[in-house]
RNA sequence: GGUUCCAUAGCUCAGUUGGCUAGAGCGCAGCAUUCACAUUGCUGAGGUCGUAGGUUCGAGCCCUACUGGAACCACCA
């Protein structure tokens, strides 16, 4: 496509007709490779789901990540952004698991491989959607450096370091109590798991003693597990049951003897003073278990049913169970008093399905040493974060932080490279996890089916990303959603240290959750969710980053706001036009105007000023920085004192097309390729640099300004085009003509006499005016005059202030003297018109 | 129960060492228009900066309490 013949006819920026030629363009000039040349500069893209689309919130954070790249990349830095697809394990698992289900299947009905790789091709066919929906949003991504979560490499550098965190003695196989989702049938870290409100019941129930007279009450919400009790449990201060400790309850229904114990977790003065122990589901009576050394008696299976109980509850639901055994309870005549009780239930975060805690075997990583460390580089300030306090907050979780259950009973995932001798139970690392049995020095090994958490291998995303290129490690900066900071951020930190020995970036940015235009979250169910790709459909992905990244600070959930997304494309077409006037109606002067040295001043000033929001990341601000350095100083002032003549348009267009690029790349790089034959590309250009311009010249344009724009308030009360006059002046007679077309005036000339409605301000100018219209104005002079002397009022308190000369900075105290001496100098001319009317 | 964040114009939001008369986008009102752009230009209305105290010469910004909203964490049976 000629990109000149469009520019001449098309009136408005049309951002389909451009933006798959220059994201081609882009990639076929392979501009997103590094260089080789410069500082590195590198970002790991937060990988997204390989098998979804991309959402509002990566039309969020593609933009700002590629503000960075773009900005360091014009910059002279070595930047290498690296994208990749995540497998998302749970998450794929669960749409593939329902779709399964949706054909009349079960995951039980295949192999672990089959299932595997069924998945596989089910991702493969809506792989590259994603990709491709990148591409829309501009982001100049080093694509050779492509990484699945699920690629060679991946699986390779993730066994390299289990072997090494099991020969270090970090991972360690144990029994312990782990979130258990009874519908997807898998384990979960705490962190994956919901805790919401519930109405629920608190029962109490009698024990009575088989070695002393009388019984003990304790109160449950969950009065099924008492099948599984293996203890009653009171504070060792408590001097209600002292006397108790030692002796022994029998469990009802069952009949079954249990020892009462004294133990530090029951809280004193809480409830009836007494606990049920049911070490094999519920996290605190597990450890109280093995403080004790109780037996562990599973009652609840792995499908949410009872086991190891009595036939009559043999195989129910929990939920029936709970009913039958209270019934039974009643009849039986140990059940106490039942109360309305609100408490937390934790729930699966995918299925909303109560999680049960379950005893159970998994792989389990001792995060002490892996955390302690992460924690120090934070505090020692090593890695800088945006916004300050969530550096706080992932101290902190490092010191709560528990051993971390990466243990996953879906197939989907990187298979867990450890196989259990048949005879012994040993346990061995081993990487054969294409077989199910193993044979070594003539033992039998078998595999363990489980697969690792998705954290474990997406936690070394940096260190597997760089690898092969490590000078980008560690990156600059890891920019994501604070939703993620702990199970994700977190970890990488930890496996960049222990691993690399040295953190996986020098900065975090975290960006808040897109909202809905009224600041709801947005969700399906609600039928709030803005799908990017229709935006960028109607408006072109330069509004739509525009739009996102304004208005928006970091670390807030923020609403999305479709008037910032027409802003935006309404900048754009300004860009356009602008680029539109220059090209093509522009009168090339060899000397520059006043107007040209202003406006290279203000090039100067808007540069300088996004170099320092892009270093202290605030986006929205450099955004709207831009924003109105394009439209109320070059639209608004140069082009139009350009229509008279300017010696820099092309530099100021090239400037301008510069500036603005990182933040809408499409329509910068479109216009570029309009005004060069060779196959140079913007993106790849120089950053602005100083200009030489005269500060003086560009001082008086600042009065230009001013005078256009107190004639333009006296002209807008009058009927008519008028004719300014003034009394001979330099400035004045050096820009007639701008200031005529500026100000929408008839004629701007010199007068020996001026006289009519005086123009505000040092200038003896004046708007042409009949006797009637003069004195209608003096209304405007008198509201004008007071004004002025409020303002010289207020000044002249604020300088009577001893306080204020001796503690304010200097420069502000004569700045204070300055205006007040304006002040005063206007007021005295204002009182002199009002005479001559 | 704990922690953190937010409250500024009709709406969505800026406002970072405390410093002139608190800004933007959209919306609203008036005027303009064969001009690069109606995805336009000009002009304007609209704010006791959640409430109450405090620190300071000076507070939207710092401190304290309160009110209202949100998020996260948590094993209180």
């Amino acid at each position: 496509m000629c990109y000149t013949i469009v520019m001449k006819l098309s009136k408005t920026y049309e951002p389909s007709l451009f933006e798959s030629d220059i994201y081609e363009l882009w990639q076929d000039m392979q501009a997103f490779a590094p260089t080789g040349k410069g500082e590195p500069y590198s970002i790991v893209l937060p990988p997204p789901n390989a098998n979804g689309n991309l959402h509002v919130g990566h039309a969020l954070m593609v933009p700002l990540q590629d503000i960075l790249i773009r900005y360091h990349r014009m910059n002279g830095r070595d930047t290498c952004w690296f994208p990749g697809s995540d497998h998302a394990g749970f998450e794929t698992w669960v749409v593939f698991e329902r779709k399964l289900e949706a054909e009349g299947k079960s995951r039980f009905d295949f192999s672990r491989e089959e299932l595997y790789q069924m998945t596989w091709d089910f991702v493969q066919e809506q792989k590259g959607n994603m990709e491709s929906q990148l591409r829309r949003l501009g982001a100049s991504v080093n694509w050779q450096e492509m990484t699945f979560t699920l690629d060679q490499k991946v699986v390779d550098r993730v066994y390299k370091t289990f072997k090494k965190m099991w020969d270090d003695g970090l991972i360690y196989r144990g029994k312990r109590i782990v979130n258990y989702c009874t519908t997807h049938q898998t384990s979960f870290a705490d962190i994956e798991v919901e805790h919401a409100e519930e109405k629920g019941k608190l029962w109490e129930i009698k024990y009575l003693g088989a070695d002393f007279k009388g019984e003990i009450i304790v109160a449950t919400t969950r009065p099924e597990t008492m099948l599984g009790d293996e203890a009653i449990a009171v504070h060792p201060k408590d001097k209600k049951f002292a006397k108790l400790v030692g002796k022994h309850v029998y469990i009802p229904i069952l009949g079954k003897k249990i020892p009462i114990i004294a133990d530090e977790a029951v809280e004193l003065g809480f409830g009836t003073g007494a606990v049920k122990v049911t070490p094999a589901h519920d996290p605190v009576d597990f450890e109280i278990g093995q403080r004790h050394s109780l037996p562990i008696t599973e009652v609840i299976g792995n499908d949410g049913r009872m086991i190891n109980v009595p036939a009559a509850f043999l195989g129910l639901e929990v939920k029936f169970a709970r009913e039958k055994v209270v019934e039974r309870l009643r009849t039986g005549g140990s059940l106490g008093a039942v109360k309305d009780f609100d408490h937390q239930v934790p729930h699966c975060y995918k299925c909303g399905s109560v999680i049960e805690p379950l005893a159970r075997e998994q792989w389990f990583v001792a995060v002490k040493k892996l955390a302690d460390p992460a924690k120090k580089a934070i505090k020692e300030g090593k890695i800088q974060f945006t916004p300050k306090q969530k550096g706080g907050e992932l101290e902190r979780y490092f010191e709560e932080l528990r051993d971390w259950n990466i243990s996953r009973q879906i197939p989907w995932g990187i298979p867990i490279p450890a196989f259990q001798n048949l005879d012994t139970g040993e346990w061995i690392f081993d990487e054969r996890v294409d077989q199910e049995y193993i044979e070594i020095d003539g033992q039998e090994y078998k595999r363990d089916n489980d697969t690792f958490d998705t954290w474990f291998s997406s936690g070394q995303w940096p260190i597997i990303l760089t690898e092969a290129l490590p000078k980008f490690y560690p990156t600059s900066v890891m920019e994501t959603g604070f939703d993620i900071l702990r199970p994700w951020v977190s970890r990488m930190i930890m496996f960049g240290l222990y691993v690399n020995k040295e953190i996986p970036f020098k900065e975090v940015y975290l960006h808040g959750l897109v909202l809905d235009e009224h600041g709801q979250k947005m969700s399906k169910s609600k039928g709030n969710v803005v799908n990017p790709m229709e935006v960028v459909d109607e408006f072109g992905s330069d509004a739509l980053r525009l739009g996102l990244v304004a208005a928006r600070s970091a670390g807030l959930s923020q609403a999305f706001s479709p008037d910032k997304v027409v802003a935006g494309r309404n900048f754009c077409n300004k860009l356009w036009n602008i680029a539109r006037f220059i090209e093509t109606h522009e009168k090339h002067l060899e000397e520059l105007t006043t107007a040209d040295h202003w406006v290279l001043s203000k090039l100067q000033q808007s540069t300088a000023e996004i170099d320092r929001l892009i270093k202290d990341y605030r986006f929205a601000e450099a955004v709207e920085t831009v924003y109105h350095f394009v439209w109320d100083e070059v639209a608004d002032w140069y082009v139009e004192a350009a229509k008279q003549g300017s010696a820099v348009a092309d530099i100021v267009l090239e400037s301008v097309l510069k500036i603005v690029h990182p933040f809408a790349p499409f329509v910068t790089e479109a216009i570029w390729t309009t005004l060069h034959d060779d196959d140079s590309l913007l993106m790849l250009q120089q950053w602005n640099r100083g200009y030489q311009f005269d500060r003086k010249k560009a001082q008086e344009f600042e009065e230009v300004k001013e005078l256009v724009g107190a004639a333009r308030l006296v002209v807008a009360k009058l009927k008519g085009r008028r004719a300014m006059v003034y009394s001979d002046n330099r400035v004045i007679s050096e820009n007639e003509a701008v200031i005529k077309n500026l100000a929408g005036l008839e004629a701007v000339m010199p007068f020996e006499k001026p006289a009519g409605i005086r123009i505000a301000g040092n200038f003896r100018a004046y708007i042409e005016a009949k006797p009637a219209e003069i004195s209608a104005y003096k209304a405007d002079l008198e509201q004008k005059l007071i004004e002025a002397g409020n303002l010289a009022e207020n000044l002249k308190k604020r300088l009577d202030n001893d306080s204020y000369r001796q503690n304010a900075p200097k420069h502000l105290v004569d700045e204070t003297r300055q205006k007040l001496a304006e002040a005063e100098t206007l007021s005295a001319s204002l009182a002199k018109e009002l005479e001559n009317i």
